[in-house]
DNA sequence: ACCGTGTTTGGTAACGGTTACACCCTGGAG
DNA sequence: CTCCAGGGTGTAACCGTTACCAAACACGGT
């Protein structure tokens, strides 16, 4: 690859005019800035952008960190993330931590000392708080979908809300006995949707019974065992909710194996979609993921190109699917 | 952030042998190593990989390309590299490039100054060749899921044998009038199936009438579209075969739609595979395309670590997913 | 003729590391 | 007692840019 000095030294300048016809080239007289373009165009320089990063401390590139690149959620945020970037010039890395604390901690440190400009950051479900590397750094980040703190800029779903319109539907087709296929107590996102569901089943004067709801990871697996249960126990619930999209992909298949009908024995509902073709169609809420990477990103360039404002949360509201009947 | 200097100042030695200590600790004394190490835990120091990449010229970090992220394929080509990677301490960039070849030049430009070592490469759909940025580059990459060329390793799946599957299928079904819904003429890979139910309706002596074949972008719009017209001009195939999954989805929808009953009054089979929930299952081919991603990484890590011998080109072959009768 | 003023240009010190090379010790062999 | 080998360390050049500063020059006004 050419350098700048092969191209002062062809053009025959000096690498001073030759960084400037490149990035302010008014300020170079006419006849040498021709003189040069001809030689960058004739040798195809393009500036060394680790060189230029050294230098300037700035890269020009920001970064998505999410913990399942698989996940649709994740996938409809990055996209969002890439359809704000694309126009203000950004470069987008991706990176995917695999739903562990230790790969995280590697990538945001790899990112920052490859002097990242700034972050859009889906934490690993099992952090409780910001990770140190983050938290020391200086660079302008915003969390997606998880809350860890106030004192950086945050994008959520309202999670009460989207329990909400499944158990008002469910109430509203006259369900009484709804079980809840629930995520993880021990993470904010599993224990914020399981505790709405709690406060709503007593709300909408359901009946609440601690039987009715159990809890596992967000996999697809969790999600089939836990229907499993419900079915075996011989609850007979009139209906669940899936308290995310994996668990009701999980739990259709179990009643699907088992022989109960959806609807029709039983109905089911789930927050966050589950792919296209899923029959019946179910009803679901869905995440606006794709404006919320959307308006992430913007908080972020928002502060990259210098704003400083107190730390800002916004909320999303999802959206009610109502399955044909 | 604390930079190599500083530590040197406050160990009280030099930047060299601060940097020794990193790089080859058993070259410098005991002592000396301790008061550093004890000096960089305090100030959480880590060397800048940016001044490190401009000096040494290389990174240790490799990027997967890809065309579209939430294509099913692609993902675990990722899921593939990243599972070989993480154990050889490389770092992974994911960079999606929007099946758009302009994009896709930006960001393997980008990679490329910024000292990325290696690439897995999933060439923008309507690429005839080698982009230039790639060819005068030397940099290894190995290309996946479409052949691009002879000069460097390559990753693919036998798409004959995919086809071959699925026909086989359906002739063994006693079908005769098959009709296709494949991709684009104009790309490699479109061409390359719709190749392969011409050559195998021949081989077959099966209905050989190009009115069956329809073909179109590989869209979930497109598949529906075209299943529309199939249905519309009364052709009655006994069976369809989708060229890819968006086809096959966006026929499944058409059918759906139309009140075709699948199986039944129509036998629908596709390549790749569509998603989980999809019901009624449908019998399909897969690609190996975890196998594939993690393959292309071993052909990667060993070009990085020197190994030069001559280009090699792999062939995975698909397998065939029969939906229960 | 002289003096600002303004435009172009070149020299060069950073940015934060790595590494070739020279230097200084110390100790064992001759 | 010299000499040499070799371990441990520091100095400084270098990677490719950018940006500050000063030098060179032209030009219009007194």
């Amino acid at each position: 690859m050419a350098t700048i000095k092969d191209v002062a030294a062809q053009a025959g300048v000096s690498v001073a005019s030759v960084s400037r016809a490149i990035n302010d080239p008014s300020s170079v007289a006419p006849g040498t800035l021709e003189r040069i373009n001809a030689v960058i165009r004739k040798t195809g320089f393009a500036p060394n952008k680790i060189a230029r990063s050294l230098k300037v401390q700035t890269s020009k590139s920001v970064a998505v960190v999410v913990p399942d690149i698989s996940n649709p959620f994740h996938l409809k945020v990055i996209k969002g993330a890439e359809s704000v970037l694309a126009a203000a010039g950004y470069t987008l890395f991706i990176m995917d931590t695999e739903e562990s604390a230790e790969k995280e901690t590697r990538s945001l440190r790899d990112l920052f000392d490859r002097q990242i400009d700034g972050l859009v950051y889906i934490p690993v479900l099992t952090n409780q708080r910001l990770p140190r590397v983050l938290a020391e750094s200086r660079i302008p980040f915003v969390v997606v979908d998880r809350a860890l703190g106030t004192d950086h800029d945050t994008v959520l779903s309202n999670n009460f809300a989207g329990i909400s319109l499944l158990l008002n539907h469910l109430a509203s087709l006259g369900k009484h006995r709804i079980a809840l296929i629930g995520g993880p107590e021990g993470t904010h996102l599993g224990r914020e949707r399981n505790q709405a569901y709690r406060t709503l089943v007593r709300q909408y004067r359901l009946e609440d019974n601690p039987a009715l709801v159990r809890c596992g990871e967000f996999t697809i697996e969790a999600g089939l065992a836990l229907a499993r249960q419900l079915v075996a126990e011989q609850l007979a619930p009139e209906a669940v909710v899936a308290a995310a999209n994996f668990l009701g992909i999980g739990a259709l298949k179990a009643f699907r194996d088992l022989g109960v009908k959806v609807p029709g024995d039983l109905e089911l509902v789930v927050f966050d979609e589950m792919g296209d073709l899923v029959d019946p169609p179910i009803t679901h809420v869905r995440q606006q993921a794709f404006e919320m990477g959307a308006q992430a990103t913007r908080f972020l360039l928002e502060r990259l190109q210098g704003l400083t404002v107190a730390p800002r949360t916004v909320l999303f509201e999802p959206v009610l699917y109502l399955a044909p009947a």
